[in-house]
DNA sequence: TCCGTAATATCGGTATTTCCGATGATAACT
DNA sequence: AGTTATCATCGGAAATACCGATATTACGGA
């Protein structure tokens, strides 16, 4: 006996799974566009190959064999998986990136931020999704060098030259707060002179040392996250996001009605103009901009 | 540009996947055992038809793009999903059964019964195992008319000519019993001629009508289960399975001590002639023997 | 019952694909 | 700089996918 071959001929489990579903070999060459003799031939090797009988051709149409119908649900997993394997190719044939980063600020919160990454999910399931957390310089270096494509950011005075930006769809609300314990929360309204007095917590970055020569002691955090705990902890004020403090520490931060509060910031996407944007980078800034 | 094929080219997955997990073409060519020109020309093709490169060859030992990596694990799902699909083809081949039905008595109870059903999926995991519950002649009828392969029933005193038998490894324990409030369990010992008195509940099938002939009246049912159900109430005594009794109605019933009782019985494996056992019923029928 | 329809198996021939071995080019390592 | 291992390319041979024609066989209608 010929040992069967270990590797499967060309389009002869499409043959076996469409004849199957068609109840016919002739039906399953209109199905696929051949010739019935070639399905008929394609069909008997596979079984030749297989050893194993997968259909009984006594009657008019063959029926499958007990064998055969096992095979038959195997059969469909192989070509399921073979369509997702073509499915993605084709698509990253279109341009779709393999993965796509993006970093977000803390300020930046949509209301159909879920939504979004649904759509997102479903347009492009196969798509790698990284999402990273980043402030100002720190979001635009990650951006620059590529670790990243895209980024949502406070909008920036000035942008470096290879940084192109669009307005997001949502502005940011900005608004002072304080531990409800403190004695700031309870001057009303609070005078600018007497946040000159309290301890002011401010957002850093890993790159921006500048904001040392900024008048007066502080404390300050990369993340508005840790910049709200330290609020809460009563170790001063803090900007912060609003949304933040409704959904993470409702009640426990009291906010400072001064002139110029809260404020409205924009947020900006960016994304780097030497480095193309694969579409689902495309779509995204898109349905993240005005 | 030429409309890129929807079906794949044979074994250019393959070399795909050794190659990137090999590092090298000609790696993967050793392992393939193909020459490496034609791994080599299986990839460039495979990477014309998808319109996707996988590979960086600006290096020595080429180094999956990351296109590549997201395509590689969706290849390997492919692979999977074939070498399962041969290896069941090539079990199949060797004899094994795409499905294996089998007839129980509720007499039957083998301490380790659940760990030869786990035996069987390790060795046979592609086969639909089926367990039908009958008794006696509903047993062996099951078995000749092929609607199931193997039986384990109580032994018979005859057998059909086409069913064959073996002694099964463990005997049913089989004992009398009634619901524990019923007068009957306070006589101690009863005698024989209580329990004539009291109205027995039977087990019967569905072929056979023979046992209608027999003195007094009686309840009866096909089942064990539903007989323990019927005792419980209170309707009667009934000869059970003693390991039933402990395990689903524990305290209920009352074992009555009658000399002759309580009865080892014993189980046959019972098959046909006529039908040649698979492999793994065959495996099953030698596991359940002595 | 007989006949037409539609199905499968088989065969010969052609086109395509797979595969190999040789050759040349390139990168890494010594 | 030389050595070695690797990849790309090319021509030819073997395998196989495919088609059209033909024989044969089940099924269904008159």
């Amino acid at each position: 006996m010929k040992p069967s071959p270990d590797t499967l001929r060309a389009d002869s489990v499409r043959a076996f799974t469409e004849a199957a579903h068609g109840g016919s070999f002739s039906a399953a060459a209109r199905a696929l566009g051949k010739s019935q003799s070639t399905i008929s031939e394609a069909i008997a090797n596979l079984e030749i190959d297989l050893g194993v009988k997968l259909f009984d051709r006594r009657t008019r149409r063959p029926k499958l064999t007990p064998e055969g119908q096992l095979l038959l649900a195997q059969a469909s997993l192989m070509l399921q998986a073979e369509e997702r394997f073509m499915r993605t190719a084709g698509q990253l044939a279109a341009g779709l990136e393999p993965r796509l980063t993006v970093v977000l600020t803390d300020r930046y919160q949509s209301p159909d931020y879920e939504s979004i990454l649904s759509e997102l999910d479903q347009r492009y399931p196969e798509l790698e999704f990284e999402c990273l957390l980043g402030e100002g310089a720190d979001a635009l270096a990650l951006v620059q060098e590529g670790r990243a494509q895209l980024g949502l950011v406070a909008a920036q005075p000035a942008y470096p030259s290879d940084i192109v930006r669009a307005t997001a769809q949502h502005p940011s609300q900005t608004a002072l707060f304080v531990a409800a314990d403190h004695p700031l929360a309870k001057l009303t309204p609070p005078m600018p002179d007497d946040l000159a007095n309290v301890r002011e917590l401010r957002l850093n970055t890993y790159l921006d040392e500048a904001s040392v020569a900024t008048k007066g002691r502080y404390w300050s955090a990369p993340s508005f996250l840790l910049l709200m705990e330290m609020a809460e902890l009563g170790f001063g004020w803090a900007a912060l996001p609003r949304w933040m403090v409704e959904r993470y520490a409702p009640g426990k931060l009291t906010e400072l009605s001064l002139p110029g509060w809260p404020q409205q910031g924009v947020i900006d996407v960016v994304w780097s103009s030497r480095r193309a944007l694969g579409v689902a980078g495309h779509w995204l800034r898109q349905r993240l901009s005005v």
